[in-house]
DNA sequence: CATACTGATCCCATTACGTCA
DNA sequence: GGTGACGTAATGGGATCAGTA
């Protein structure tokens, strides 16, 4: 590619964030009510910069180190190791559940309320002392149970080791804890909302970082294009009875081009120059 | 075997209560 | 004491999947 070819093409940036393509989600996990960030290790995704010329581009590739557990749906009490990539939670959660029929279920009245109450669950909560859904003439009154610091910490502990719970776990924890199994489950949804809610923003920030480094460095790509415009405008009845031989790689650009540089994160290899060595280097160098 | 139904469980959005400044 | 902000328990709805008729 010669200088009149990068002098007709457009620079164009695009800014991404994708997640890489041997871990596709599944069909489930591509609702607009579940988006992928979730479903699919924080670490596969990779934002990127595609700066092209005559079409092609560079892909500056980011990846961003976050600690697996953090989200919780890679972890399962039957599953110590690590699941599959296409493993959803809920498959997880399925694939450990015991017996349906130990579960019992109450379809009528509070359907969602106590649906998956089992006989002694029920009996947990006619003896649970701290919660009453009921006040003295039956109305239902939502009340709002404040758990104490040390049901906070058992539950805080057994969300570190496991996010999700089979319903023997849940049984388990609830009658360590004096509560509902309902209301451990309820507690353990809304730790997960916190942790994804958390792990959002951070999420947020990053990009907004990788964002800026982006723009910046397609600034700089602006520049040198117009620089090399300049060149090429400026050089052209010279450059056009120069045989190709005589044009080579910048050694400087050479020297320059490459990644990790630690000021620059997310470089990405510089468009070499060419110059002719029987005159100076670029005017971009 | 294909289909419809049901139950279980999840996530998400929202509500509402308790606490605190 | 009243109030708004905030944290979070609780609720309702929708989606998905497995088991079953």
């Amino acid at each position: 590619m010669g200088l009149d070819d990068a002098c007709k093409t457009c620079l164009v940036l695009g800014l991404g964030f994708s997640s890489t393509p041997e871990t596709p989600p599944k069909a489930e996990d591509q609702t607009s009510k579940n988006p992928p960030t979730m479903t699919v290790p924080a670490a596969s995704f990779e934002p990127f910069l595609t700066l092209g010329l005559s079409g092609e581009g560079y892909r500056v590739t980011v990846t961003k180190n976050v600690d697996e557990n953090k989200g919780g749906y890679l972890h399962h009490p039957h599953h110590e190791e690590p699941p599959t990539a296409t493993a959803t939670a809920r498959d997880l959660y399925r694939q450990a559940s015991p017996d349906p029929s130990a579960v019992s279920s109450f379809s009528s009245g509070r359907v969602k309320r106590e649906r998956d109450l089992s006989s002694e669950e029920v009996e947990i909560e006619k003896n649970s002392c701290r919660v009453n859904d009921e006040d003295e003439d039956g109305i239902s009154a939502r009340k709002k149970l404040r758990l104490t610091k040390e049901q906070s910490a058992l539950l805080e502990e057994s969300f570190k080791q496991r996010s999700t719970l089979n319903p023997n776990q849940k049984q388990a924890l609830a009658r360590q804890l004096n509560l509902k199994p309902r209301q451990v489950e309820v507690w353990f949804q809304n730790r997960r909302a916190r942790t994804k809610l958390k792990q959002t923003g951070v999420d947020c920030e990053f990009l907004k970082r990788c964002c800026e480094t982006l723009t910046n460095e397609n600034r700089r790509l602006q520049k040198e294009l117009q620089e090399l415009k300049a060149l090429k405008t400026a050089a052209q009845p010279f450059y056009a009875n120069m045989p190709a031989a005589t044009l080579s790689l910048c050694p400087l650009c050479e020297r320059t081009s490459g990644a990790g540089n630690p000021k620059r994160p997310f470089s990405m290899p510089s468009k070499p120059h060419f110059y002719n060595h029987v005159t100076n280097p670029s005017a971009a160098c």
